[in-house]
DNA sequence: GTCTATACCTCGATAGAC
DNA sequence: GTCTATCGAGGTATAGAC
């Protein structure tokens, strides 16, 4: 009743992905219907056929992104030659989508801002991306431990808390400064842990 | 023609207090002038003579907490009896205040997630409150490093910049998890600078 | 028969008039 | 201090195109 995809083209995807750029730059209330309805080339009874409400769509464009993202991410890690280099992808992918997203900060904690009310499923979504995030960020530190001896002392769930921090006070510097000095300091500071 | 208060008890620091919980609690677009109206007691006219728009209201709740934030986290440092403790206090003092603040985040980071525009007004005055910060941090750092030769050695910026990060992170991290290991693993990565 | 185009309704919020 | 004009946005309904 829901998922099913249309017959022509696919008019869900084309609204997620109209809804994409526009919720990311402009935040979710900044957002109009209309606004995704122009950008997707879709009519409005089209979109509320597979949404009934823009809360929704916001879900669904962010797992839709959730997706992507953490995909690209995994990928990107996975091409690194060492347990090192695997460990210190994510803060150096994560800076990278910094520069080039040209510092809007992280779409799931913009909607984490704006959304007050924890229990709502757009909350609740966007945590998921943390999640995931987080979870990359361990598989990482437990391989560095793993990989040499001389990481045989490491604290594996301190140094993934810590990691986690200095990637989100990254995310929030850039956001904040819109300048560079938030990467390469978080860099930095990841690869500390590196012996 | 802006700055001068009413006669009777001040009304304009009456919509500022009545504004104060609502944007940090429910954000700006999520607050309506008539909430403040009714919070602060004053009439409508009242509020659009002191203040023209919304957002004019919205910036001057913000230099206000400010100050206010601000000249409270500075009292905390000053109480402290060494170098070291002055050094500590931000990230404490913060990680407290989000205990007590149930974990709703920075009120000055949310307003610049809830504004996309770098050069909207709200933007500019809670960027003023994040370099407010960095320079209490960065003088607790200047300071700890003069206190003891054992700190001589010691990366002032960096140390600064890092700290920084890690407190961006502790408040990102509480806001998306509403838990409170962000602020004790922010504590220790802090105290790590100290030997 | 599914997508499009458009016109409409309702509500709530800002702002200003009385 | 109440009352209202206005506007924009979410959501629906009706009619037409392929």
């Amino acid at each position: 009743m829901n998922t099913k995809t249309k017959s022509k083209g696919g008019a869900r995807d084309r609204i997620i992905q109209g809804a994409f750029d526009l919720f990311y730059e402009q935040g979710y209330q900044n957002t109009t219907i209309d606004q995704i309805i122009e950008r997707s080339g879709v009519s409005r009874p089209t979109v509320y056929s597979h949404f009934s409400t823009k809360e929704e769509l916001c879900v669904a464009y962010l797992q839709s992104r959730r997706q992507r993202d953490i995909g690209a991410l995994k990928d990107s890690v996975r091409k690194q030659k060492s347990a090192e280099e695997r460990f210190m992808e994510p803060v150096r992918f994560i800076g990278k989508t910094i520069l080039v997203t040209n510092y809007r900060g992280c779409g799931y904690f913009n909607m984490i801002s704006e959304v007050p009310d924890p229990a709502n499923p757009i909350v609740k979504t966007a945590r998921g991306f943390v999640d995931a995030l987080r979870e990359v960020i361990r598989d990482g530190v437990l391989e560095l431990k793993a990989s040499d001896v001389k990481y045989k002392k490491l604290d594996a769930e301190g140094t993934a808390e810590a990691y986690y921090l200095i990637v989100g006070g990254m995310i929030m510097g850039c956001q904040e400064y819109r300048e560079r000095w938030p990467i390469d300091r978080a860099i930095k500071e990841v690869e500390r842990f590196i012996l």
